[in-house]
DNA sequence: GTCTATAGAGAGATAGAC
DNA sequence: GTCTATCTCTCTATAGAC
């Protein structure tokens, strides 16, 4: 009851949106909690308070929702699009667009400190594996309501998957979105051979 | 003229293997030139008798050497190789094998530090695309050599890069290699597709 | 050139007034 | 529950003996 009547972004929000955005831009042992309660604009002792068991506590939450955001996104897109591949290509397109608007540095939400924390905080690793799954399991389901086998279905969500994150990280490096328009034809490609849309093309 | 006689692996080598693997463990931030030196048993002050710009200099360094290394091994397995998709299919599994036998934290060699370097230090962020781009033109080089067209080959190498390091991500995060066979599946599949070996399938 | 000791800054975490 | 001040530790980097 205490952030009942409240109006303004609450004090746990706002850290935990300046730690996602600080951690995906410089990763998370480069980030510091002092410039997390800087750009909040909440005082130190604040984050203890709502976040116990400190940085690392703080890191899976900030893992958790970013997946979760991410999902969304992904799910209201392709309730929009026509069909899986339409949504994927969609989705593909927003990022580049994102990527572009915040010169680079806005991509996944989660890859950054999963490249880092994979073999060194078993806490985090895990958070990113739960994320990945509800990833390919939303674009799994999807792609067998188009009558694609569930095998197939997942290795297609994995390609897809792994396409975006291969192309982020090239993407931000090379700054440029080129290698996203290439994984999102690619992604493309693969998912309408699956689903029929260039069926004449496959045996 | 000092190391001309030496026998064991020089001071600077040592520093610049225990950074490599490091980095491409814990990450550029998450490493510090401590644990550098104690791992390469070399006294803290020759780190920077060697490399005087400091812990950014030899993150560049070690960028360069890792991008240069993994070239080269694809060269290896490439030239040993029947086509250019027989070659990639065996670095994937190459990868995958390494993944598996170092517990999921031998991956690519720039990947952890170009995510977290890639919108935080333009001097490291520099050093990935020049990795980048040496792989995508070797990959390009023998792609055309089997009569693909140049942008198409351009394509198609990142496509197989984006695939490799999307793979890499997911299977280090998943403790698994089947993301890695999955994407070695999706690279073999477009590459054959465009090489001639699945022709008949095409148009 | 090799190596030790330390400077100075900043990290994560905590105690305790309010 | 909010916020300040500080503790301890570790970081990068350097000075200077050998």
């Amino acid at each position: 009851m205490t952030d009942a009547p409240s109006d303004a972004p609450p004090t746990r929000d706002r850290l935990l949106f300046a730690s996602a955005d600080l951690f995906r831009r410089q990763g998370y042992a480069a980030t510091g909690l002092k410039q997390v309660t800087a750009q909040a604009e909440v005082p130190f002792g604040s984050l203890y308070h709502h976040f116990p068991e400190g940085k690392e506590q703080l890191g899976e939450e900030v893992l958790r929702r970013g997946g979760a955001f991410f999902l969304a996104l992904y799910e209201q897109i392709g309730d929009a699009a026509a069909d899986v591949a339409t949504g994927v290509s969609d989705f593909f397109d927003g990022a580049a667009a994102t990527l572009e608007a915040t010169d680079f540095a806005d991509a996944c939400p989660i890859a950054t400190v999963a490249g880092e924390t994979a073999s060194t905080s078993e806490r985090l690793r895990q958070a990113c594996p739960d994320a990945f799954e509800r990833w390919l399991g939303a674009l799994g389901s999807r792609l067998e309501a188009e009558s694609v086998s569930a095998p197939r279905a997942r290795e297609l969500a994995l390609t897809t998957v792994m396409l975006l994150e291969g192309a982020f990280l090239l993407s931000r490096s090379l700054r440029s979105t080129v290698p996203m328009g290439v994984a999102r034809d690619a992604a493309l490609h693969a998912l309408r051979a699956a689903t029929g849309a260039d069926r004449e093309t496959v045996a």
